[in-house]
DNA sequence: GCCCAGGTGGGTA
DNA sequence: TACCCACATGGG
């Protein structure tokens, strides 16, 4: 895996994720890029800007209708909107509406209170501890997945945890690693292994697994 | 027009 | 557990 890494790191330079000003603003993010394009993501987080509505109190206040009108370019607006102000209670209930003091909890424990909010599952999860929270976690994506896939690491069939923990066995490290890894396999999968399509010949890992022979 | 995108929750067998 | 389906906009 860590030539993978390597190898990906070499054709595509360093990826500088995740794009935000805030820790919020990751959370945010993370919720709305929920299968859907990372530009139809940022129309959404600029009508919140627009709107002030970056904040988890501002959020937690606005009416579900009101945030839905504003994260409409993202897609499933209406759901998003619920699982925005789902995260908003959770964090006010249980954290007083810190971020920071969320994050002071045992990535483990605070995986499973992630879990249990309407709305974020697996990926979320491990994007907001990773991303906003800096907790050495690994997140699985739909490319990560499919590469991985198409490379014969893990079956058709892998759970999110299978891949998950392949990768964390495979690749031990600290959070940067991990972040970058995520980020170059996305960026990875967003050229050379996208849908149904696969443009093996011209990826850099297929090259570095023919050289390998 | 079609396919795809940095998933998740709910229902059914 | 293992499948299905709904959720919805915007870009190529």
């Amino acid at each position: 895996m860590s030539e993978y890494y390597n190898q990906l790191s070499t054709a595509l330079g360093p990826q500088n994720w995740w794009p935000a000003q805030t820790q919020f603003e990751i959370v945010v993010g993370a919720i709305l890029t929920q299968n859907t394009s990372w530009t139809n993501v940022e129309q959404a987080i600029a009508n919140l800007r627009s709107a002030r509505m970056l904040f988890p109190l501002a959020m937690l206040k606005a009416s579900t209708p009101r945030l839905a009108r504003l994260i409409r370019p993202s897609g499933y607006f209406r759901q998003k909107a619920k699982k925005l102000k789902a995260f908003c209670k959770f964090l006010s209930a249980e954290y007083g509406g810190s971020l920071t003091r969320m994050f002071r909890t045992p990535t483990a424990e605070l995986r499973e209170k992630l879990l249990g909010v309407f709305g974020i599952g697996p990926e979320t999860a491990d994007s907001i501890l990773l991303y906003a929270g800096k907790h050495p976690v690994f997140v699985v994506d739909t490319y990560t997945k499919r590469i991985l896939q198409r490379h014969g690491w893990v079956s058709e069939k892998a759970s999110y945890d299978e891949v998950q923990q392949l990768v964390l066995a495979d690749f031990p490290g600290e959070a940067a690693h991990y972040n970058e890894l995520h980020a170059l396999f996305v960026q990875a999968g967003k050229n050379w292994c996208r849908g149904r399509e696969a443009l093996c010949a011209q990826c850099p890992l297929e090259r570095f697994l023919k050289e390998s022979r």
